[in-house]
DNA sequence: CTTGACTCTGGACTTAGCTCTAGAGTGTAG
DNA sequence: CTACACTCTAGAGCTAAGTCCAGAGTCAAG
């Protein structure tokens, strides 16, 4: 089977699959005399576990320690489980932080209703905090995080 | 106050700060004769602006075009408003793709449960297709996207 | 043998949001 | 005046997961 056979049937294209050959996912295959990768069944189940495994949220790096326990009879399933548990754990994290995040934009949106439905109003969003309020406080104005000496990376929240 | 204290009291890296102004976010400020950064109160405010959207989801890029909105008297409410909805939707969409995320995750460790429980198990998630069901169906092989001639990027998924 | 579709390689490019570096200059406390 | 901390610039580098490209070679059909 040649790679644009496998790009159809996988859906993954031609680069993408050559890529996955450079950066050690899939095994380089056998060639023609010409030079052309020949493909078997055995390569399709392996982009199919790719696939499989980045749906369930696996960088390449992780499916790449992932793959080497395929086929393996001795207890695979402990590590893997593992693996499991832990991206679930990342995924509710996830879900917590999107959550708060859209509590956080319904409320900036209801006070923006809120002040369109009056007369000259301002945004609540863009407002001045000179006139009105600080409100700077839950970004560490006024409360200012102990990083060294403000080279580090502030993570900005934990959304992706 | 020059950059360094600005970085502290914001959080924001001294690096950052320089990116920030590079990419037009961050209006240039006066400088001393020897051409160090000094910024005012005002600086400050815009960087907490900038975090805060940030931390709402918004791009470096769409907060570009919410900045020069800050002060604006007239109506300024209500661009703000439709990007606020625009986001919320995005962040719902994204809830959404999460959940079924964590799911599924949940269904691939409750089999890597049951497999663990009896004796020789081979591990759902890692099981040789050729030995066992196909279970490639979900994933396109045996139903070939039509893409062209799969040189198209697949999606892989609407997770970010 | 020719044509046309396919494939090869190596390397540059993409996006986003920064971080890091070198080498030079500045500000200030003692 | 001397240290020493701070800042300046331009530009390169990073991460992730590929995409795109040119120019050359290969394969199969007719």
């Amino acid at each position: 089977m040649q790679i644009g056979i496998v790009a159809q049937k996988t859906g993954i294209s031609i680069d993408a699959i050559r890529f996955y050959e450079r950066t050690g996912l899939l095994a380089k295959p056998p060639r023609t005399e010409g030079g052309f990768r020949r493909y078997d069944q055995n390569d399709l189940e392996t982009l199919a576990f790719i696939r499989r495994a980045q749906g369930l949220g696996f960088k390449l790096s992780e499916i790449r320690e992932l793959l080497p326990l395929r086929g393996n009879r001795l207890q695979p399933c402990a590590p893997v489980q593992r693996r499991l548990q832990e991206k679930l754990a990342d995924v509710q994290q996830k879900l917590r932080a999107l959550r708060k995040l859209e509590h956080e934009l319904r409320r900036a949106l209801r006070s923006c209703d809120r002040e369109l439905r009056k007369q000259g109003a301002h945004c609540p969003m863009l407002r001045e905090t000179r006139q009105r309020r600080p409100a700077l406080d839950e970004i560490g104005l006024g409360a200012p995080p102990k990083n060294g000496s403000g080279v580090r990376a502030p993570g900005k929240g934990e959304i992706q």
